[in-house]
DNA sequence: GACCATAATGCGGTTTCCCGTAACATTGTT
DNA sequence: AACAATGTTACGGGAAACCGCATTATGGTC
């Protein structure tokens, strides 16, 4: 198993079942930080005193305080790390489920696995742990469907505001003068009821209401 | 803080996390079992012998397995503790989150707090735990609408049977030939209509949409 | 500038949703 | 049996969603 181990999470969201599953995996040495540039100095330092740590868990938004900090989010330091530290290994433990940014960190950052903090938080994160230290990968099921290899699916901004929208209530004609009053484009009413049309087309869904209950399941909005 | 805890869940569901909470709280005794069944043997023991348990927090499901229960859930269990040891404070910790359960459990049997495995499940726990200690009750936010005193809001089998379907894509039409199918009534494409109407109004919903996106919020399908 | 490909918009017709009203059915009360 | 109250079904019309196609920008290439 992982013998050290640093866990990056600002107290707020701290969650007590992450160290007790360390502990249970007998990891002999364990850090918790609550600042991404702690986290980052003390692998730095400790890799050149060929001591390096070997795994991190970290959170990916840290709220900003007085503390002027290099790296703003977990984002930041895991893309920094892992050009850095390439045998270091990374596994995102966030609330965060949306497709975007969790394709970005597996596919681009490259991090070893994404974890969602939800429901089946803590043994995913079992899961997570033991998957990495196989050398394999790991995302949490919640989100398993945004590193889907099918290219149709690719979901943007545009698409998530627009489903969102959607979701508040809002009526097709609604959301275009929302998206008019944003500057955003394209805003026609035509436009959104093509784009609707198409992502019903990408998830299967046979209605709007179906559209968001698929998307929501996922955990896309 | 409480002195006696007993935790009542079947192992696939246990939570790393709960044990932890307790043993910051400096609870002195703590056990844990598996069965519903021993944990009503346990606290009728342990109140013969005038050392009774302060606290009992359950799950609702356990796993059925070759032994014979008596009691077949958390449910039944925590009716009949209520009853026969009315000092003995309950916390329900399941990841169950059905508006009728919870109502049930909540001003029925009266349990102490309901709290939902979730997302916040182990934050809502400590909350419930001190709050269940200074003498009140608690429900996790997810399902505390369920408790509204509103008596408008009473939200049936039925209801969910029809949100359900619409979550999954079915018309107004198809809906009422499913219900026909299984011959549930009221069942025609008007009732059904009038139904989804008062259900929008019940939750302040623009239209379908909303709905199904709001009661998914909420848990309730 | 001329040309093309694509993106964005506009428009008409069909379906579904939405909501009011009215008819019919069921239940319970006297 | 008559009645009221409520539950269920039926129908109609306007609004929104849905869908295909035509028209008008937009951006890049020669």
């Amino acid at each position: 198993m992982f013998q050290k181990v640093i866990i990056a999470d600002d107290l707020g969201s701290i969650n007590e079942g992450v160290q007790h599953i360390l502990t249970t995996y007998q990891v002999p040495y364990i850090k918790q930080v609550q600042y991404c540039d702690e986290a980052y100095k003390l692998i730095k330092k400790a890799a050149m005193d060929g001591k390096p740590y070997d795994l991190i868990i970290s959170d990916l938004s840290f709220v900003a305080d007085h503390r002027k900090q290099q790296f703003a989010s977990g984002d930041d330091l895991a893309a920094t790390l892992k050009k850095e530290h390439p045998e270091l290994n990374i596994i995102i433990y966030s609330v965060e489920d949306r497709f975007q940014r969790v394709r970005q960190l597996y596919n681009d950052t490259r991090v070893d696995a994404f974890v969602c903090k939800g429901r089946e938080g803590i043994s995913d994160l079992k899961e997570a742990i033991t998957t990495v230290f196989n050398g394999e990968r790991y995302v949490s099921p919640r989100v398993a469907m945004a590193m889907s290899d099918n290219e149709d699916l690719q979901i943007d901004e545009y698409d998530i505001t627009l489903m969102r929208l959607l979701s508040y209530g809002y009526s097709h004609d609604e959301i275009s003068k929302e998206l008019v009053a944003l500057n955003e484009s394209p805003s026609s009413l035509s436009a959104i009821e093509k784009k609707m049309s198409k992502l019903k087309i990408q998830f299967r869904a046979n209605n709007a209401v179906h559209l968001v209950a698929l998307v929501k399941d996922l955990g896309i909005i």
